[in-house]
Parts: structure tokens; C-alpha cells; sequence
DNA sequence: ATCCTAACTTGGACTTTGTCTAAGTCAACA
DNA sequence: TGTTGACTTAGACAAAGTCCAAGTTAGGAT
């Protein structure tokens, strides 16, 4: 994540004590936090950090392309740090449970032409659902 | 539309001009409206409708499958009324227009078994992302 | 046709999530 | 080491959604 700092310093950033605190919670490849949770645990590190604080960062992070957000549920968002590698969601009906997934091929490929309306398409997301092991069991 | 009524009947539902209006509101092949736009849409016929019973139907028409709920930009949900027939949705980065699509194949095809981590897969969701034809002509 | 009652609706308070602002603080350059 | 504009802060505000107690009503029972 050191060199994530690097970046955000060559790019002009300002590098506070807050905005590292925020990078290193986000550390981590398989981490998906709401904004509330970023900030609970940037609290552990830097009690006196704001909540404004953190929604700032975040979205600078966004607008730099080094996170994604990620809209499961359409309740908070959540913020993923895995922005370099390419990758889908996979949500669990019953616990809400997240995880990274890579399905094959390009699915931009499986939408034709005449399904464009005239869009300049540029990206898909992909969110698969099902039930996760543990919830499974629970079912009957 | 008033075949979703009368499966809502036969369901044990109690049929409240609230809810007959709600679904009129619904009616329609390519209408991805907000709560709040459902709630505005149900005042002009109904004037006292409240907004908690616009969030009750709503709910209960996704539970029962009869809508769907998309959430493609982490703000207010949309109900989707289409739910019967397989698609998927291409939003434009400018202006938010919502289009249904539908992709050619299955995209649960794509996830190899690998991919799942025990996760009983059942759907997919995919949102497409580009430029409308009047955003990209409106950018340089 | 009328009555009864569980189901439904209502308005408003409340919660969650996110944005904005004015005033204070500080990282980085000179 | 001083300066300054970028950054941070607390708290007010806004948007989206949930919850509750009290009132109303659809539809079966009589």
C-alpha cells in the first residue's frame, strides 16, 4: 500500500496523517467496507479523524481510480481496494457475504450491437448471488 | 397489469386501491422508477397515499417476485415491474438513463466451478456502463 | 345487507447514509 | 522557519428508508 501512497504523492497529493490512516485501512485484497466501517476502524488508529474526512478520501480514491465502489445492495456502499485486477462480486442471498470472483471471457462480448442503443459501452459489472457454504447448511 | 391484481389475490392478498394504484403506477415494459417517483406518480390518483405504504408494496411485490430491485448507482433503489422476463441493464455514465438489455448466453456459464467457493450460484446481475448517444455527443 | 376482525394504512418520529460549510490546522515548498 | 493554500473538523443539513401506535377497511361470516 506504500506504493499507493507514492502514487497519490506524485499525483500532488497532500499526504496527511489521516489520508494514510485511510489507505492502510483499506489495505488488503479482499477487503469490501462501507464508509462506515473504514471509518470505525481508521478511528482505532487516529481517534480524532471525521467522518467527513473519510467520505473525502474515499471518494478521491475513487475519482483516481485506486478503489472501486461497489453497490450490492443498494444500502451502503462499499469500497474495494482490489481496483488494479479485474474482477466480479459474488453476494450471498442469506449473510451478505462478499467475494472477489473471475469468471471467464469478456462480458462485454455477450451484448450485440443491436442491444447498444447507440451507447458507447465501456464496462460491465457482474453481481452473482446464491448461497454461501455456511448459509446453505442453515437452510433446510 | 391486471394480471399481476389477480395473482396477488389468489395469493391471499387484500386488494387496497393503494396497492391497485401502486401497480397501475408499475405498469409498463421499461420503468426503472425511484420510491420517491412511485410515491409522486401514486399521489396524482390516489392524494392520500402515504409513503410507508408505498415502501410496504414495493417490498412485498420483491418478495413475491413480481419486481425487481436494481440498484445501479448506490443512491435510491428502482423497481424493476419487468421481472418476468430475463434482462439485464445499461446505464449511461452522464445522464443515468436506464435501458434493458439482454445478453446473448447464460452468464452463469462464465463462473467455473472454482470460481464459486461452495456458493450455490442462482443469478446474475450485470450493469452495463457507457455513454448514451446524447451524452457522447455532448462531450468533446 | 351488515358486522367483525385481522390486515392494511397513516403521519410522524426515527435511523442510516451521505453532503456541505465555516473556521481552524498543517504539509510542503521557498 | 515562515507562509499559504490545501486539508480537516464538528455539526448542521439532506435524502432514503424503517418503525410504530392509532385509525381504517376488505372481505369472509352471520
Amino acid at each position: 500500500m506504500s506504493d499507493l501512497l507514492e502514487r497519490l504523492r506524485g499525483r500532488g497529493w497532500r499526504l496527511t496523517s489521516q489520508r494514510r490512516v485511510v489507505a492502510e485501512v483499506l489495505d488488503g485484497e479482499h477487503v469490501h467496507l462501507t464508509a462506515d466501517e473504514v471509518h470505525a476502524r481508521a478511528v482505532e488508529r487516529l481517534p480524532e479523524i471525521s467522518r467527513a474526512t473519510v467520505y473525502n478520501t474515499l471518494g478521491e480514491l475513487v475519482g483516481l481510480g485506486e478503489v472501486l465502489e461497489v453497490a450490492t445492495d443498494g444500502r451502503a456502499k462499499r469500497y474495494d481496494p482490489n481496483a488494479h485486477h479485474a474482477h466480479q462480486h459474488l453476494v450471498c442471498y442469506g449473510c451478505g457475504a462478499i467475494r472477489d470472483v473471475h469468471p471467464q471471457g469478456d462480458p462485454l462480448a455477450a451484448l450485440p450491437a443491436a442491444e447498444r442503443f447507440g451507447f458507447t459501452v465501456s464496462g460491465a459489472e457482474i453481481t452473482y448471488r446464491g448461497l454461501c457454504p455456511d448459509c446453505s447448511a442453515a437452510t433446510p
